[in-house]
DNA sequence: TTTCAATGTTACTCATGGGTAGAATTGTCA
DNA sequence: TGACAATTCTACCCATGAGTAACATTGAAA
């Protein structure tokens, strides 16, 4: 490792991107996305709000300054965990939304990837942190993201309705009930089993 | 009235129970009880950490140390609200499991009765704030209270599917589903409708 | 090998908010 | 009406934790 000399990539160490990476500008990004899955993890072990930006500087090995160098605030930590995770939402719904299947089809592929993202760290946070430590302005924005998530789920579900591969229903209480029984998955779902 | 001289029952002023009430004990009780309630209220709007003290003794139009005549801290309060919440949840399950109902008749009326919990203010309070801001101690009680929770709805669903009212499942994955899907209307109800 | 931008550190500030001390007010009963 | 217990108030304490200032270290280019 070409860079191991002093109190330099206290980050990197405790992540899984241990590998040489040239790039100033990947380095940087690289960091703060550890920064973010870290973060995501404390506060699905211990709450956003009991956990410190000290004991996340702890955890990464570095100084409580540092992590400012890489991030606005705790509140950006948070909202930049919920953005990622409902992009990653976003994107198994467009992969699910793939013309040539049926309303099923694609609302299996899409819960498929759902609860997959509903136990990865960024996943549980979106989950389990509600959106009340958040900015208005923020929570403005993830809102947004949401709707969009749900307006799409429901479209998908009409169209099983409409051809016969899904059995009638309201859509949008199926949409909330499907949201609700996927989300609950994060609250009891341990990785040992 | 016959207590309405002096900054005397600003708490009752707030409440429901503005009727005269003689005995001593019972006016305390009352009056901590209108305490949980405002503050279940506050913590379901704002959040729990959003929520000081003062916020809520100032919705209660008294001031912070009279609070603490009447609950012994800030966590005491949470514990409280979900004490309840968990104690009306275990009435409606009693009164759902009476013999000569089926498995499905029993379930349905649990159901119905957890839907109405869900949207009280200590029913919300319980599904949305964590246990993560309590004493390990409390998260104990709780958590113990919950498990008794679970372990009867799937007896329940085990009856049913036992007696063919229900159709045959895996019974700790639907009372997961169920508890999942219902707590979710406490995330998206809203009085208006 | 000097120099500068990038990165980290130590040592602070300061607002917030839970909790308390001690005085004041009130209801009740002798 | 005087005394005592119940109840509430004003004015404080102080731990915590987010955010900052100023200084130190490093990597790399000139």
């Amino acid at each position: 490792m070409g860079f191991a000399r002093g109190y330099v990539n206290r980050i990197m160490k405790q992540t899984q991107w241990d590998e040489e990476i040239q790039d100033r500008e990947e380095q940087r990004r690289l960091k703060r996305q550890a920064i973010l899955r870290t973060a995501a993890r404390a506060f699905n072990e211990a709450g956003f709000h009991q956990t410190s930006l000290d004991d996340l500087a702890k955890r990464l090995n570095v100084s409580k300054p540092a992590l400012y160098y890489y991030i606005e605030s705790k509140d950006d930590i948070l909202f930049e965990c919920n953005r990622l995770a409902l992009e990653y939402m976003k994107d198994a719904l467009n992969l699910a939304d793939d013309r040539g299947h049926t309303g099923m089809e694609k609302l299996r592929m899409f819960l498929v990837c759902y609860a997959e993202l509903a136990v990865d760290e960024f996943g549980k946070c979106l989950i389990l942190s509600g959106d009340q430590a958040l900015t208005e302005e923020n929570r403005k924005i993830l809102r947004a993201t949401r709707r969009e998530l749900e307006t799409a789920l429901r479209a998908i579900i009409k169209q099983g309705v409409a051809d016969g591969s899904i059995a009638p229903c309201d859509d949008k209480f199926a949409a909330f009930a499907f949201f609700g029984a996927f989300n609950w998955i994060a609250h009891w779902y341990r990785p040992e089993g």
